[in-house]
DNA sequence: ACATGTACCATTACTTCGACGGGTACAACT
DNA sequence: AGTTGTACCCGTCGAAGTAATGGTACATGT
């Protein structure tokens, strides 16, 4: 399989690995089981950071996406077709969009919504 | 009443003032009625920008907690010193905790929840 | 004339935060 | 020996957001 990166992209690195192996699973390039490169070796090739890497699959794995098999490698998951569809962010910005707009109403600034969420995430640590 | 204000704290001067504002409510030291330095008046007084005063007071009107009368001047609320305790921000942060813990819940990462959150608040844009 | 609140244009300096990289280390296996 | 995934700390760098300031203008009143 092909993975590029567009370093001029002002979307994070790590998203746009997660987004190519997602569409070459969808497009058929990648099969489940097939293996994928390794963490290093794909860092190496993009000539980015290995922790980098190492972020999207940790992602993609919880996803169920890919699978990783310690030493053996990594895989693409057998479910991975029907849990590349599984979509968090859609969950996440709809439930997100939810609250601000409802917080709008309720007479929040825009300012104090983002304070109060930097808030939220800062102290209430998971 | 008296209002005097940090210069060196790191709180913000527009926060200094409502809370000024709300303490000597809740102190008694205004009553409901009681007229308030016009914004001008208050600027030159603490020496700041007349529009920091401003946004003081619009974020005190919004709450109820002051009323403005246009060219006749700026004016305690009746229902002042309820309103004080109203607190739009425990609420804002209430809910936002209740959204983000949802959705840490169905595991979605912290990175991914900011992501969408600044792209809820930039896109959608009030 | 002079004051009121409000609205718009703008810039400057500061802070906070996330993405990314560099390095290093570990245990497990070929 | 070499490679796998994973974990940790720390630094840098750039973008985003914010506070505060300045000026000007308006309609509406005293």
């Amino acid at each position: 399989m092909e993975i590029m990166i567009d370093i001029e992209s002002s979307t994070p690195l790590f998203t746009q690995l997660i987004d190519q192996v997602k569409d070459a699973i969808q497009l058929g390039e990648l099969q489940p089981g097939d293996p994928l490169p390794s963490i290093r070796q794909l860092a190496r090739d993009l000539d980015v950071n290995a922790k980098t890497v190492a972020k999207a699959y940790r992602l993609l794995e919880r996803d169920s996406v890919i699978q990783t098999k310690g030493y053996r490698g990594t895989f693409v998951h057998p479910d991975a077709k029907a849990n590349c569809t599984v979509d968090l962010k859609a969950l996440a910005e709809s439930k997100l969009l939810e609250t601000v707009v409802f917080l709008r109403g309720a007479g929040v600034t825009d300012s104090e919504i983002r304070i109060v969420f930097s808030d939220v995430m800062q102290r209430h640590e998971s």
